[in-house]
DNA sequence: CTGAAAGCGCTAACAT
DNA sequence: ATGTTAGCGCTTTCAG
């Protein structure tokens, strides 16, 4: 048997009092007295009454809830963004309504409709692999619903973004290698259609060319950087006449791929070859060899889309300035890449 | 400038219908002639009307939406829960509503009158370490709101739980130590007001014994089970005049912890002391040496709560037959338990 | 098969 | 300082 919900009518029969200045002393509103204040509130708890905030929600036009749409949440990155974001969110007063693209784009169309339909107040996005077209976007934009790109964003959309700064830290890793010593270094990259993959490629590339060392077609792989598209990327260099002696990983996953594959038929890393990922995993400082990296400030980055994307949903203006926010990776140097004279 | 928001009148009004003819059409009802349903369909699509959910919401007393609270979302074991609750709410067209307590009870109280108030459908939970009365979660029971806690559950409250037999698997952790010819087996338990940790406990306790070996009260630490913890506990064991030949750790973490700080030392793993840990950590089987530990079934955990939870939701009748489903855990023996005749 | 009317629980004008 | 009234956008009787 349902209980019959407690509601402020019920409260304001009670006391003989209007449900709006019920209403007004549970917000302890400016224009109500004191003492019936505390009257409606002793009474309130003494009951056990909870605001109902959908209907709230539906009068103010307004939900507290901000949507994130991730590819999976059972990646480190992500759920440490996820973490970051619910800090804020938290502090804030905003509910967190998270799902998963699954990386592909006719799950990622849905749930965003979907969260439309829940009349989020704010959503924050890290693209599906697979997403090309970005239509379903539009809805929050025409309705003036503030949007947040992190990580893996849409270069063509005009929003706010948290990002690193890719090439450059593509550029680092690469220019890492070159300054150990090595000489012909590889690249396995991810999907160039995210932006992220790319830019890392292209800092590769760069890097490469400030050396004055060649840029060969055959050093260069994509993949979806899975464990496995680690391990077939290096069996596929070891077959070349002259093999790469370092490689810069799209990801961490990959380089583990790699690392293993090596370990079990015996070539030496750092020795015979060199290796950098990308992310610092939790299981990166922790393999044998442990594994050089660039690390992204996950927990940060999180925190800081939570604080754009509540600002402007808080200040409620046409931004015309979208904002780029780059935050800072770290190289993390470990003994995947150590030269001979480091060991 | 903020479009006006389409609503079902916006409809109503352009096809000279009702409101009411419109919601029929929108929702396929058995009382509608084809030809009207699918003009409004038409029309609908073509002005790009979205519906409004809270508005829904509030007219059925009825969100769709589950709760989810977790002592931390970048967990590994919880991300991966929280992505198979996931994977099964979007299939039953349910939003995931995820908060985090960080292990603080005052939090975790917030979050669970907070999602009341946000009027979620049903609420899954895997209580702070804080956690030791329940009163918070009392509102849902009364008001008939389906409850199911994983992990850490609350042990005097009837309701759905979906578990592992800890018990069972501190007893098979431990006798697969004694089996590998360890005779002084030591334990590190997390705080034993969660039963998941004097189940294990307990279940190392059963095993000694059934085996004859002495319980010794020096050979169970107590701790928060970080990597710290871990490697105060083994300083603490090395200090005793007969330190233990194997340790079963409460979780992984912990166990990292030891294996980092005997390496550094040059205490031989396991030939020396022999490791078991807990849950299966990603990085459990990357280190050196690997961990042995027992897998828990994180995703299907999560699927078969969601599952559970919304089959409670939508036949509401008041259950009288709470149910505790047992997932099994895996033993997965790696090189940090292997005898000397195993290597 | 369709329309009219009421109302989910709350808040925000507008009055007093 | 408080009450009255009118919705937020939708669904669901109840009539016809």
């Amino acid at each position: 048997m349902k209980r019959k919900t407690i509601t402020i009518h019920d409260i304001a029969k009670e006391l003989n009092i209007a449900a709006s200045t019920v209403s007004r002393a549970l917000h302890n509103s400016p224009n109500i007295s004191k003492a019936t204040a505390e009257k409606v509130n002793a009474y309130a708890i003494k009951i056990g009454y909870r605001p109902n905030w959908i209907a709230s929600n539906l009068r103010k036009r307004k939900t507290n809830s901000i949507g994130i749409v991730v590819p999976q949440i059972n990646r480190n990155f992500f759920s440490s963004f996820i973490s970051g974001v619910e800090k804020i969110a938290f502090k804030k007063n905003y509910n967190v309504i998270i799902s998963q693209s699954n990386n592909l784009l006719e799950k990622e169309k849905k749930i965003v409709y979907s969260l439309f339909s829940n009349q989020i107040d704010g959503l924050i996005v890290s693209l599906s692999m697979q997403t090309n077209e970005f239509s379903h976007f539009k809805l929050f934009q025409e309705n003036n619903i503030p949007l947040v790109f992190f990580d893996r964003i849409a270069p063509s959309l005009n929003t706010d973004r948290i990002i690193v700064d890719d090439f450059e830290a593509g550029y680092r890793a690469t220019t890492h290698l070159i300054n150990q010593g090595y000489k012909r270094i590889a690249h396995i990259s991810g999907p160039t259609v995210l932006e992220i993959y790319s830019s890392r490629k292209n800092g590769y590339i760069k890097a490469l060319k400030d050396n004055n060392l060649p840029v060969k077609k055959e050093y260069i792989i994509t993949s979806h950087l899975l464990k496995e598209d680690g391990e077939n990327s290096i069996k596929q260099f070891l077959k070349l006449k002259t093999p790469p002696d370092a490689i810069f990983c799209g990801n961490d996953t990959s380089a583990l791929g790699i690392i293993m594959y090596l370990k079990k038929i015996g070539i030496k890393i750092p020795e015979d070859i060199g290796i950098v990922g990308f992310s610092d995993e939790p299981f990166s400082g922790l393999i044998t060899p442990t594994l050089s990296t660039l690390r992204q400030p996950a927990f940060e980055m999180g925190e800081k889309a939570a604080e754009l994307l509540i600002e402007r949903i808080e200040k409620n203006e046409n931004p015309s300035d979208f904002k780029t926010i780059v935050m800072p990776t770290t190289l993390i140097v470990r003994e995947s890449s150590k030269t001979k004279k480091d060991l």
